[in-house]
DNA sequence: ACTATCCTGAGT
DNA sequence: ACTCAGGATAGT
């Protein structure tokens, strides 16, 4: 489900909602979601420890806690987390923290989340998290630095951008809009990029990441936010979602093809 | 550099 | 009954 502008909608929320507050008792529903320990592990590693922030990087979450431990979250497909005051029952419910004064769920439908211990300080050892390229909203993420990293990859466009050691955050969603305002077809060699259509790509990447957090993040069928309401940038999409429909540049009807095993859709008319 | 796979639920 | 879904990675 999240790509980064949702990962951030959450992250907001949930931080003002828990920073401060003591990790009181943890239920586990579901231990197979934990990947680096077993539930009594898990548990024991946090309870007891005050919750100072809620970070992110790419689509990962990290809960920072006052001891050496700390909480690494990715929603993955439908995963989320919800703040509670005072505490609700609440659907696919796979992990409840209670807190000091109210309740953090993380839901899951398809639970295919992943929640990580990992130290406090430095370097997490989960391979995904340490080899995260910067995010698309980032100051790193400059044009020199996507035009070399384009140079040095055959792949399409539309697979590296969905791997998040070259730029983090993406995802199918927000690639297929970025590609459309950059003018470039998503089977597109990346070494086939010229300097302008870089720059181009560039600018997308920021622009759709930037306005897809204004708009509260993308709900297509469950993202919701910390709060539980649905964000609205799924009303300016361009192309995903929209196949065979017109172009909003153009009227051509926006295709639908299969890439990098994603469904991807594109202008035919407008994407070279 | 691809594809198969982990899951559940909705749509056809 | 079968396909598809906002993600990532183990295996080929």
């Amino acid at each position: 489900m999240p790509e980064l502008p949702e990962v951030e909608t959450v992250r907001a929320y949930i931080d003002r909602c828990v920073s401060g507050q003591y990790i009181k008792n943890i239920e586990i529903f579901l231990p197979r979601l934990i990947k680096n320990a077993t539930a009594e592990e898990f548990a024991a590693a946090l309870t007891g420890q005050m919750i100072q922030s809620v970070r992110r990087r790419g689509k990962y979450l990290r809960v920072q806690c006052s001891g050496a431990v700390s909480l690494l979250v990715h929603l993955r497909m439908t995963g989320s987390l919800l703040y509670e005051e005072p505490c609700r029952d609440v659907p696919a419910r796979r992990i409840l923290f209670r807190l000091s004064k109210g309740c953090l769920t993380y839901r899951d439908i398809r639970t295919l989340g992943c929640l990580w211990l990992v130290p406090s300080q430095g370097k997490t050892g989960i391979s995904g998290y340490d080899s995260l390229g910067p995010d698309g909203t980032s100051p790193e993420f400059t044009v020199p630095y996507l035009q070399a990293a384009l140079k040095g990859s055959h792949r399409k466009i539309k697979a590296f951008l969905l791997d998040q050691t070259a730029v983090a955050g993406l995802g199918n969603i927000y690639v297929d809009e970025a590609l459309f305002q950059a003018h470039i077809r998503p089977s597109r060699r990346c070494d086939r990029i010229s300097r302008r259509d870089s720059e181009r790509l560039h600018d997308a990447v920021v622009q759709v990441l930037r306005t897809g957090l204004e708009n509260g993040g993308t709900t297509i069928r469950d993202f919701i936010n910390g709060r539980g309401s649905a964000g609205h940038n799924q009303d300016f999409l361009c192309v995903y979602g929209r196949e065979g429909k017109p172009c909003p540049v153009c009227g051509e009807p926006i295709k639908y093809v299969k890439l990098a095993g994603r469904g991807t859709r594109y202008c035919p008319h407008c994407q070279k």
